[in-house]
This record gives structure tokens, C-alpha cells and sequence, in this order.
DNA sequence: CGACCGATTGACGACCATCAAAGGTAGTGG
DNA sequence: CCACTACCTTTGATGGTCGTCAATCGGTCG
């Protein structure tokens, strides 16, 4: 699973070495997905200093109550941010797919209220706040687009509250693996309807609200009904259209330009 | 329900009139709880004109769908954001209570994912989305002050979401109650252990992901366990501790001041 | 090969939804 | 002032979705 437009592999998921400056140009990709920048904005964009790193699935990228003193950018792997209640349940309430960028206004609030860790192997690229506010400070359009970027991830955060709370588990499961594949196919990881999704059958009822054995047997039913095809993680989608219809699915939330919201 | 700090008594659901300045003078005062600001900046936040307006209850402030041309400072009342599906169910995403300055960032997304309407009958001063820009452009602490009241949203999201995804009825709605009563304690609205949810029980169940009639029930439980007494749309808190306990609460996650957060 | 983790299956029960109806309360108009 | 209405709260009965517990199966890795 990496960002096949990257040019070069990311880490240790795959082979090929990865390049220092890889991170700050994929974090201008994203950015560019919903946010114009000229050509000095994105020239800074670019020079920002990154510091990559590599994790183990349920290792933290960040660690709840820290202070959090970096940007991080998914290059490759599937990551989340949870909260724990005390009695040891789990909620996850972001997945981050490669490509996306994270705690980019961070600096604004003293602590982090929930971790981020990584559900499958990862590699990231950290950036420093400090170069972040820099550049922000210097280029308006630049801030604009990072608090854009907070904005969308707080639209998804509804989105999800709304799933959880008002669907039952059949079209739950249905729109998570919708909102997955159009953001997937933003970054160019969506191929013959297939996408790998690197989580397991737990990790996806700690994000659906679910438990463990009903996420499996509400899968069966999706095989069941034709709609996905699963082999070990991957995830073929048969009917696109029935998926979507199932799981009362409108992609306007995800603010993404047309071309990834017009599947099929 | 009215601030009652704030001087003057707000619009429509009271008898006295509204001075105009009002609004701005209470966003200031909302801003300050979580970012400090120098007397230029608060001069500037001061100066933003600000225009009144009330609103019945299910009248929509901002409607699904609508370009987001102001700002929305709740002076009175109780106001939600809700996501509707296709077959007419409806979740309440935030609620928002006197003091809570929304959309401060809106400009930034084209169009408004979801809908922000009246729970109660409300007043609601609206600041023009050119002023807030051209306040934020010249005082870089002010427009962070305004990412930073965005980012507390989001943090109240995801604790929505681990609450509707991971809490029982019964934790669910203490929970959604301790939230409340902390908020309001912010502005001075919980005085005497009680305080005013004009919301139906209708309301708290779109709220929470419950129907009314599981609503009705565990509110009846918890009244019977002795931890909340109601009389109209009072809510009277007889055991704040008990409460917090079941319903696991740790108002870190509300980026209050200590005192705000450290309830008898 | 054995250990471990994740997927799967079965049995059972609880929590919560649904449907339907009755009682309270507020607001309206005669 | 009272009747009427509309909405909200409350109650009862019933059933389904989903959780819990426990065991088995299958694949991976050391």
C-alpha cells in the first residue's frame, strides 16, 4: 500500500529506500487536492524540513496528553486516532490512509485529548511545528490550507458520528468502506476496485462502534450479498453502486474534487 | 437561559432589548477563556460588527448545503448542527449553548456539509465572514484564537463519538450531561447545582443516538438513582460525583480553564 | 512443530428499537 | 375562562440487533 504517484516506494512495507525530501512533496499533493497555491507557496511547501520514521502496527505516532511538537504525514500504511475509556474499550475516530496529513494547526492547543497510532505497519514523515508556523506565517494561502485541512477532518468526524449513531452495522460497515475507497482513490490507491485495507476485523469495530464477532458476521453478509469480495487484506468492491446505495453514501463531506466523487 | 455576565439580557426569549455591541463583547469574553489577547487585539475583536437575530425553535441558522456567509454567536438559547439520512433519521452532532462562537473559519470550505439549527427558541448575533477575515489578517493571535475554538470543536466530536459508539444508554447520557453542565459552568450558567436544557427528549435522543422512549426510560433511571432531579426543562444535578463516575468523565477534552473544569 | 494471532462459529441473553396508546402541559382561539 | 389542539412525556408489550462468552479453525512466524 503506497502512494503510487509518489515516484518512489515509501519504506519498509515495500523495498525500495525512501528519499528525504519525499514527504513535503506529498504533503503539497495533499494539499493541492483542495487548496490552489502558487508557485512560491508551493516552493515553501516544499522546503519544509520532514524527518521520516518507520512504525510497528500499535506502536503511538502520538502519544495521548503529550505535547505535540511535529506534523505528522502518513507516506504509507493505515494509522488512527483513538480515544480509551476506562474500562479498556476502544473508540477509533479518525483512520488516516497514506497521504494524509496530520496535527497541522496542533501547535494551537497545549495537549493532544487522544493518541494517534499506527493500526497497520507505517511510515511517516514528521515535520517540525516551528517550520510550520513559519511558512504559514509567511504564506496566508499556505495557513488557509492547513486549517482547511482541519476543517475536513472535522467533517469527517460528523460524518462518522452520524454512522455510528444512525445506521445499524450492515450499512455502517458499507460507508465506512465507501468513504475508504473514495479517499484511497484520491491518492491514486484505488485500482479494479480493489484496495488494501490492512485492519483487523477488531480494529474495524473499535472504528464502527461494533464488536469483533459482529463485524464478522456482518461482513459474511456483505460477501454474501455480492457487494465486497475480501482476500487477506484486500478488499475488492463488486458492486459499487448497490455499496453506496446500502450505505446512503454522498461524498460531499470529504470535500474532494469532482473527479474522486464520481466513481463509476 | 441568558448569560448572565453579560450584562444585558438577549432578544426575544427575554423582555429587554439588545444593545448591539453585545455580540462582539461576548466573543471576546468566549475567546479569552481559551486564548489570551492583548488590548489591541481585543479591541479589534471589539470592533466587529455584529447583527441580531432571533430565531423560533427548529428555524435553521445556516442551512445544509448553504454557502457560509457569517459567523454565529449563540447569545441565548440552544442551537445543534445535524446530519439527516435518506430515510429521515437525524443526528445532532454538537450542541451549542450561550457563548459559543461558530463557523469562525467557515470561509474556508465552499459549502456547509451540514445544517445549524435552533433546538430552542434563539438569538444569535452573526458576524460578517469580510470582517472576521480582515480582524484575523491583521492580528495573527486573533485568527489562531479562531482555528483554536475550531479545534475544541473537533476534540468535542471525537469525544461525541467514543460516547455514542462505545457508551451505554445510561453512561451516554450522564456523559452528555457533564459535558453540559461544564460548558454552561464556563459562562456562568450552572448555578445551584442546576441549569436549563430546553431540549426535548426527542432532541436528546437525535443527540445521542438513542430513540425517545430508551431516552425517557434512562432518564427516569437516573432520576430514580437519585443523580438528576427535572422540573420543566431544568435540570437540578443531585450527585455530581456519581455522575461524572458512570458516565466516565474527564473534561480535559473541553480545553477549559481548571476552574471551569474542577466542579465542587 | 508449537505458539500466537486473527477469523469464524455457536449458543445465549441483554440492551435497545419499534409500535401503540394514554396522560400532561402549553399555547390558541372562541 | 374553557375547550381544543398539538406536542411532549410516559407506559406497556414485543422483538430484533447486537453483545458476550467460549470454542474451533486457519495462517504466520520463530
Amino acid at each position: 500500500m503506497s502512494l503510487q504517484a509518489s515516484g518512489t516506494a515509501p519504506g519498509r512495507a515495500s523495498a525500495t529506500p525512501v528519499r528525504a525530501d519525499m514527504g513535503s512533496e506529498l504533503l503539497l499533493r495533499k494539499l493541492l487536492l483542495r487548496s490552489p497555491l502558487d508557485a512560491d507557496e508551493q516552493a515553501a511547501v516544499r522546503s519544509l524540513p520532514v524527518e521520516m520514521a518507520g512504525f510497528d502496527a500499535k506502536q503511538d505516532l502520538v502519544a495521548e496528553r503529550s505535547h505535540v511538537a511535529k506534523a505528522c504525514l502518513l507516506i504509507d500504511g493505515i494509522a488512527g486516532r483513538q480515544k480509551l475509556l476506562s474500562d479498556g474499550s476502544r473508540q477509533i475516530v479518525s483512520v488516516y490512509v497514506p497521504g494524509d496529513a496530520l496535527e497541522l494547526c496542533a501547535q494551537l492547543l497545549p495537549v493532544a485529548d487522544c493518541g494517534i497510532s499506527a493500526l497497520s505497519r507505517c511510515s511517516v514523515a514528521f515535520v517540525p511545528q516551528a517550520a510550520l508556523r513559519a511558512v504559514a506565517a509567511a504564506y496566508p494561502k499556505v495557513e488557509a490550507a492547513f486549517v482547511r485541512e482541519t476543517l475536513v477532518e472535522a467533517a469527517i468526524l460528523r460524518e462518522w458520528l452520524l454512522n455510528v449513531g444512525r445506521r445499524d452495522a450492515y450499512s455502517r460497515l458499507a460507508h465506512l468502506f465507501c468513504e475508504i475507497v473514495v479517499r484511497l482513490e484520491a491518492v491514486g490507491l484505488y485500482a479494479d476496485d480493489c484496495f488494501e485495507l490492512p485492519l483487523t476485523q477488531h480494529e474495524i469495530a473499535d472504528a464502527t462502534g461494533l464488536t469483533p464477532v459482529h463485524v464478522n458476521r456482518t461482513m459474511q453478509r456483505l460477501r454474501a450479498d455480492g457487494l465486497i469480495e475480501t482476500r487477506r487484506s484486500t478488499i475488492h468492491v463488486r458492486n459499487w453502486n448497490e455499496l453506496a446505495l446500502i450505505a446512503d453514501f454522498d461524498p460531499t463531506y470529504l470535500y474532494l474534487p469532482k473527479a474522486a466523487s464520481e466513481l463509476h
